[in-house]
DNA sequence: CAGAAAAACAAACGACTGTTTGCTTTATAC
DNA sequence: GTATAAAGCAAACAGTCGTTTGTTTTTCTG
């Protein structure tokens, strides 16, 4: 009945090989991404990978599950700094757009491949997305509107535009991701004064 | 020297391989559709395609340029009936949802299928989505708008959100594509009130 | 130091990939 | 009606895919 376990190795690569799979799946996508690809950036074989995942679908949902992580901790973490809504919320959708746009690869995979794509996960990918979005219906929930505004359109057209912006973002630009996302609260906000 | 032209048969299925190929491109994505899902849909043999296209990418570009096509022509057509600003905007909006979430498979591959995810033709995909949101671009500038408006970052916020809702739009639901762009417009226009 | 588990190597499996080549069928044009 | 080009078939090419299996190396544990 001994259940000899051990610790893992201080020498393990797992997150290595965590860290290049989501380099690799934010560049080319999941289909595109091959394991050979990665473990070639890990350096190592591609069959040793399968010690560490039994299938390149576990891989990604593990790259997400960290992302999720990510963009909901910082996330949390810049809201609590505020306690009007309407601050809470633009606190929220700067954290969210750095997070994807500044942050790294992990939060942009979140985005960036899309759970329909990736068939034997997409169950889990949905659970994982829809349970961060519900962040953003509660700071929605508690803005003070007028009775007449559609909440959910307010959240969907925010995330949405925040989560488009990946396309045709340049670092170069003088457009951070924290001036979008006050400049898409601001053309929110404004709707919304009596 | 005669150049013996002869017009394409009647009986060829150029159209119907686009149409499958379209299709496929929407449900699977690029690099997880091949060649073969393709001929197999056409009720062709795999390099049977090669007649009509000389590489896989060519055939993407091609329903792209439909796709960009279509489009185009249901927006122009939708502005050219109104004459007020705001509404030749909320009239091209309608119009790019109806036509990415109703039309069917060649538009919305114009918005599913990233130029960066097939390198051999990013540049020609990019060019012909840039010649249709010049269309956009003309809209918003001609509104009438205070001089602190950012008007790119209005744009963007509703090109945005507009393209995203292809990730959560559902058929059945009584949200129709012509209500969500309604209320995004709405959202937009509230605010730009003196 | 000995034993065991962790972590990776080495090599291959069959299936699938985009594409090419040569040949055949068939509608069209004169 | 017959030459001719359009369209597609049949079969294969070399390469890549995700994954499995058996073995080896290395670190930790007692």
């Amino acid at each position: 009945m001994s259940e000899t376990q051990r610790l893992p190795r201080s020498d393990n690569r797992l997150k290595l090989v965590l860290d290049e799979a989501a380099r690799l799946f934010r560049e080319k996508g999941y289909a595109a991404t091959s394991m050979r690809d990665i473990a070639a950036a890990a350096g190592m074989l591609p069959g040793s990978l399968y010690y560490h995942f039994t299938a390149k679908e576990d891989l990604l949902v593990a790259v997400y599950e960290e992302g999720v992580r990510l963009i909901t901790e910082k996330v949390q973490a810049a809201v609590a700094r505020h306690e009007r809504p309407w601050e809470r919320l633009e606190a929220a959708a700067v954290a969210h757009l750095e997070a994807l746009l500044k942050t790294g690869d992990y939060a942009l995979v979140v985005i960036r491949v899309l759970p329909r794509d990736v068939p034997g996960a997409a169950a889990r990918l949905l659970r994982l997305r829809d349970r961060y979005e519900r962040l953003f219906a509660e700071l929605v929930a508690a803005l003070p509107l007028p009775a007449e505004t559609d909440r959910d359109a307010l959240r969907l057209m925010l995330l949405g535009s925040l989560n488009w912006s990946q396309h045709w973002f340049r670092e170069d630009g003088r457009a951070t991701p924290r001036a979008i996302a006050r400049s898409y609260i601001r053309l929110l906000r404004e709707a919304q004064k009596p």
